[in-house]
RNA sequence: UGGGAUGUAGCCAAGUGGUAAGGCAACUGUUUUUGGUACAGUGUACCGUAGGUUCGAAUCCUACCAUCCCAG
């Protein structure tokens, strides 16, 4: 908890003890966030912990390792409880529906392959429930990701987390230059997930040992297919598989179901080598499939950037970054171009494989730790 | 109808006398706060059917069935 640390100011960057700075911890009822609001009380701040109900809790109740359903809700708040500070649970469910969840499904039926961990970060937890913060007359918003605010000479600026292994920057890049000054990331500077646990073992949290979330929050068994089928009944239409070379290999049941760079779940056999998905065709309602050299990508069209370097991104001419077009993986050397109206182009140095539409791109200062933005893989014009 | 060819796990396909490779698909697991990838693991195939030869056959013989190709 030293970051930002220069004299006079409490552990969260403020002039002022920490009994009198009221700090909003977001709370998902894992560990992670459980610490964030364990640690700033045990230091004396003035902690409000806030759960979002963000869907349907009946039928996510049943689902381990998801997040903000009902089970999580009643885990954050005994953590409330054993640490004693005030906790709120607000229904967002209508909210999520509508900034996450609908665009989950357009996106997929349009042959495209979402991530909604960004969307409700950026739309969410970053939009609502910060403004929520700020009704609470809290001077900042803590959260349990794993990623870094260090204050540089243009204000507060985004890294990596210190444990690339749990660095979640991929999915935190449309975090803008406003929000990040009033956001907190106490975990980003942990060497690992054992340090937190240990913390949670310290504080006697009564989750300590609980699982890790994965998957989409609001997909019961990893069938996102079957949510899609719900929010947009009857939309999936079925089509052929075609191979790149033209020949129609088989049918399927909506375009939905694929995402670029896929192998499994295609159903074809009888060839020498795999198959993967190489384009989704939603007019045609075809999903075209080819060897995997056809999946090597090197130019990249990206919208929506998100800009957290120094200068103006317009002015970004030409520059030698890092990217990463996916949340494994390190980060990979690129060129990017900007382009007007808040588009990029980005030339990979070397060919990625699965690169998708709707997918993220993300930028990395080259030698630093620092993000400096992103945006989200188009088509392109 | 005559000539030729083929019938081995969901698909493709090795195996020409000693008791069934491999690939693709599928499934499971690992990895992962998106999708996907990658990696690891998983198959009771009555070897088209029925007989025969043999100590022993998917492999040899016979008949039949099925499919495909050529022919007129």
């Amino acid at each position: 908890m030293a970051l930002d640390h220069t004299a006079g100011l409490n552990s969260l960057g403020f002039a002022k003890p920490p009994s009198e700075t009221r700090v909003v911890v977001a709370m998902s009822g894992g560990v992670d966030s459980s610490v964030v609001a364990a640690q700033l009380a045990e230091e004396g701040y003035d902690v409000v912990g806030v759960t979002l109900q963000l869907y349907d809790h009946g039928a996510a109740l049943a689902k381990k390792g998801a997040c903000c359903a009902g089970r999580d809700i009643h885990d954050a708040r005994r953590v409330a409880e054993e640490m004693n500070f005030p906790h709120y649970v607000l229904d967002y469910e209508n909210i999520f529906k509508d900034a996450v969840m609908h665009e989950f499904a357009e996106s997929y039926l349009g042959g495209a392959t979402p991530v909604p961990c960004i969307r409700c970060n950026e739309r969410v937890k970053f939009k609502d429930l910060l403004e929520t913060a700020k009704d609470l007359e809290a001077d900042c918003m803590a959260t349990g990701h794993y990623i870094q605010r260090k204050m540089g000479a243009n204000g507060p600026e985004l890294h990596s987390a210190e444990d690339s292994n749990r660095d979640q920057s991929y999915f935190l890049f449309s975090t803008t230059p406003e929000q990040l000054s009033y956001l907190r990331f106490p975990l980003g500077h942990l060497p690992s997930k054992e340090a937190t646990r240990a913390l949670a073992q310290k504080y006697g949290l009564p989750v300590a040992d609980k699982p890790d979330s994965q998957d989409i929050c609001f997909v019961p068994d990893g069938d996102y297919a079957k949510v899609i089928e719900k929010l947009r009944p009857g939309a999936a239409e079925p089509g052929n598989i075609v191979h790149a070379d033209g020949r129609i290999l088989g049918p399927h049941e909506g375009v939905i179901h694929y995402t670029i760079g896929q192998r499994r779940g295609l159903g074809i056999g009888g060839l020498s080598e795999p198959l993967y998905v190489v384009k989704l065709d939603v007019d045609t309602k075809e999903v075209v499939v080819g060897p995997k050299d056809m999946l090597a990508t090197r130019n990249i069209p990206i919208k929506e950037i998100n800009w957290l370097g120094c200068t103006v991104f317009e002015a970004v001419a030409e520059r030698e970054i890092l990217v990463k077009v996916r949340s494994t993986r390190p980060p990979r050397p690129a060129i990017l171009r900007a382009k007007p109206g808040g588009f990029a182009e980005v030339e990979l140095l070397s060919a990625e494989e699965g690169v998708s539409p709707g997918q993220a791109c993300v930028f990395y200062e080259e030698g630093s730790t620092r993000i400096l933005g992103g945006g989200w893989i188009w088509r392109g014009a």
